[in-house]
DNA sequence: CATTTTAGTTTACGCGCGTAAAGTTTTGAT
DNA sequence: ATCAAAACTTTACGCGCGTAAACTAAAATG
C-alpha cells in the first residue's frame, strides 16, 4: 500500500484516474458506475487508503446514511443483544449506526433525541422508555424523522412499531403451568413501561380463559433495576406469606432472577422436580436466565425477528418515504423455553 | 418560542442581533466572548431554536468535541455501566461521546478504529479485547488519535492506561478466604485478555505468601460467554471431582456466577454458613453479583474512579497535547465485598 | 456501420461554518 | 477626558464534498 497519503477526494480520484463526481458517484453507490470504473476506483482504494471525510460527505446531503438506534437501558444484555443485531444489519446495508441509551432516564431520552436531530438521520430506531417518556417530544421528533418503535409501544406515535405479543406470551405461560402443576400467581413489575400492564392484563385473562381466579402480586420499586424489585419484593412476599399459590409467575426474567435470590436465601427449593417447594417462571429469555440457580423456566421473545422486522421496516420506511396508510404494528410471538424452575 | 426556523449561523446571528463570526466564537466557547454580547445571544437562543450544523462545525475544526468509546462487549453490564459513566463525564464537559461494542469480535475492533478515524475524534477511551486485539492496528491508531486505555492493558500502547490492581484484588480475595476457612483453589477464566492472567499470578503469589500451594483449574472455553464457560465447566469439574477444596475462587463474577449455577444444578449447597458444600467467591462485583444464588462474595472494582480518572488522563491528554514523558499507568485498588457465598 | 443510449469529464457553484485580516466600537484604567 | 486594550464588525476565503449543466467518449442497439 502506498503511504503517501490522500487528502481528499480530489486527489484520490486523480490517482485513481477517474473524475471526481464520478468517484462521488461511485461512493454513493458502487452500483451505479460501470463494472470497468468501479473496478479502477476499488484497485486505487486497495493502494492508497482514503476515505471519503464524514462531515464533508453529510453536509450537502438532505439525508444522511446514519442511523440512530436508541434503547431505554443498556446495562439490561437483552437490549445490548438487540442493539448489537441491529447494528450489524444496518452496516451491511451500507448506514451508520449509532448506539444511544437513555439509562432509564426520560431527561436524557428527549436530549438523545435533541442530538440525534443535528445527525440528520435517514432514520431512528427507537426502543423508548414507555410510561416515563415524554410523548410530546417524541412525537414532534417523530414528525420530523422517520422513526421505527420497537420493543415497547407508544401509541400513534412513530411509523410503526415492532414488538413481541405480550399476550400470547403470557398465554403460553399460564398455559403450561397451568397443564404441569398448580395454576400461577403472578408477580408483577413496576410498570415502567406498556408491556408491564399488557402482561399483567394478559395472565388475568388467560386465567379466566381457564376458569381460573387470576392472583396479582404487586411490590413497591421504579426504575430499570428490575433484580432490586424482584430480590426486595421477593424477601418481603416470603416473610409475609403473601404468596396464593406454589407457582410463581413473574413479568420477566430479571425480576425473576432477582425473586430467584430471595427464595435461596429463604432457604426454599425451586423447581418443578419433586420435592421443590416453589415454581417460577419469567418472559424474555433472558441472556442470564440459562444461568440461574435454577435455570430459569421462561418464554423467549423472537428478538432476532424484532431486529430483523425493526430493521426492514426502517429501510422500506426510508426508500419507499412515508405513505399515508395506516401505521404498522408487527408482533411476533413467543416460544417455550423449558428449564428446571417450572 | 419563535418558531419562525433558522437556516444557518447567518440567520440567527442576524435576529440575536450579533455578527455571525462572534456567535461562532460564542459556539466554541461561550465565556470568550463579553457578557453583555453572551447574554444577547442567549436570549435569542430561547426565542428560536437553533443548534449549529455538527457536520459544518467539525468540517473545518482539525479538532473536533468528539470523543469515541469502544468496549470489548456491551452485554456485560459491567461495560454498560462504566461506558455511561464515562459517557455523562464526557457530555458535562462539553463533548460529543460515541459508543461503539467490539462485539468480542477483534476483526469488528479493529473495524471501528478505523471508522472512528473519520469521526476526527479529539480522544479516544479504548477498553481493548485484549490478548485477541490486533496490536499493530491499535498501536498505529494510537499513533493518529489520542488515546486512553482502560480496563485491559496492552504495554506500551496508547498514552496511558487506567484499571484495578489486579494483584492486589486477588491477594485481598485470597487473604480473605484463607483467613475466614481453607485456602482456596483458582477456577481460571478463558485468557482472553492480560487480566485473565494477572489474576491467575496473582492467586499464585498470594498462595505461596501464605506459605500454600496453588490450585489451579483450568476448563476448556473461549469468547466472552463467561458464564457459559463457569456452567459448563463447573459441571464438568464437579462431575469429575476435580475440585482440590472446598473453596473456590472464581477469576471473575460471570465465571462465577456460571459455577454458581453448576453447583445449584449439582445440589450442592454453596456458602459460608455451616451446613455449606463450598465456598465460592469472585472478582469484579458485577451488577448481577448480588442477585446470585446464594449473593456471591466478591471484590469490587472502583469504576466510578477508573471511568473518573479515564476521563481526566484523556482530557489532559487534549489539553496539554501529547507529552514525551513516561506512559502513566494507574491502578485502582479493589475493595472486599462479603456476601452469603464465602 | 451509423445512431441512440449510457457513462464519464469538465466546469462551476453552494452547503454551513471556522477563521484570518483589517477596521470600528466599547471598555476600563489612567 | 485620554488612550490603549479588548471586543466586536465587516469582509473574505477555504474546508471537502454533493450536484447540476454542458459536453465528450464509450457502449449498446439495430
Amino acid at each position: 500500500m502506498d503511504d503517501s497519503k490522500i487528502r481528499n477526494m480530489e486527489q484520490f480520484a486523480s490517482v485513481s484516474g477517474i473524475s471526481r463526481p464520478t468517484v462521488s458517484k461511485y461512493f454513493n453507490d458502487p452500483g451505479s458506475v460501470r463494472p470497468k470504473t468501479r473496478a479502477r476506483i476499488e484497485e486505487a482504494l486497495e493502494r492508497y487508503d482514503y476515505r471519503p471525510n464524514m462531515f464533508a460527505v453529510n453536509q450537502n446531503r438532505r439525508l444522511t446514511k446514519n442511523v440512530g438506534i436508541v434503547v431505554p437501558y443498556l446495562a439490561d444484555p437483552f437490549f445490548a443483544e438487540i442493539a448489537r443485531n441491529i447494528e450489524q444489519r444496518c452496516m451491511q446495508a451500507g448506514f451508520w449506526p449509532t448506539l444511544f441509551s437513555a439509562h432509564g432516564d426520560s431527561t436524557l431520552e428527549v436530549e438523545i433525541l435533541d442530538s440525534l436531530r443535528s445527525l440528520k438521520p435517514a432514520g431512528v430506531l427507537l426502543a423508548p422508555l414507555g410510561r416515563a417518556s415524554d410523548r410530546a417530544a417524541i412525537e414532534k421528533f417523530c414528525d420530523d424523522v422517520p422513526t421505527i418503535l420497537f420493543d415497547s409501544n407508544i401509541e400513534g406515535v412513530g411509523d410503526a412499531f415492532i414488538g413481541s405479543d405480550n399476550t400470547q406470551i403470557v398465554r403460553l405461560s399460564v398455559d403450561y403451568l397451568c397443564r404441569t402443576g398448580d395454576a400461577p400467581c403472578f408477580f408483577e413489575m413496576p410498570p415502567v413501561n406498556p408491556n408491564a400492564n399488557k402482561r399483567r392484563n394478559g395472565y388475568i385473562q388467560a386465567m379466566e380463559a381457564n376458569g381460573l381466579e387470576p392472583q396479582v402480586i404487586r411490590v413497591e420499586g421504579t426504575g430499570w433495576g428490575f433484580e432490586e424489585v424482584g430480590y426486595h419484593g421477593g424477601l418481603d412476599i416470603l416473610s409475609k406469606g403473601l404468596l396464593t399459590s406454589d407457582t410463581v409467575l413473574c413479568s420477566n426474567d430479571r425480576l425473576a432472577m432477582g425473586f430467584l435470590a430471595a427464595c435461596y436465601e429463604r432457604g426454599l427449593r425451586v423447581g418443578h422436580a419433586k420435592g421443590c417447594d416453589l415454581r417460577v417462571a419469567g418472559h424474555d429469555d433472558h441472556p442470564f436466565s440459562r444461568f440461574g440457580s435454577p435455570t430459569l423456566t421462561t418464554i423467549a421473545q423472537d428478538y432476532e425477528k424484532i431486529s430483523e422486522s425493526s430493521v426492514e421496516a426502517l429501510f422500506a420506511l426510508i426508500e419507499g418515504g412515508r405513505s399515508d396508510g395506516p401505521r404498522i404494528d408487527r408482533l411476533f410471538k413467543g416460544k417455550l423455553v423449558m428449564r428446571a424452575s417450572a
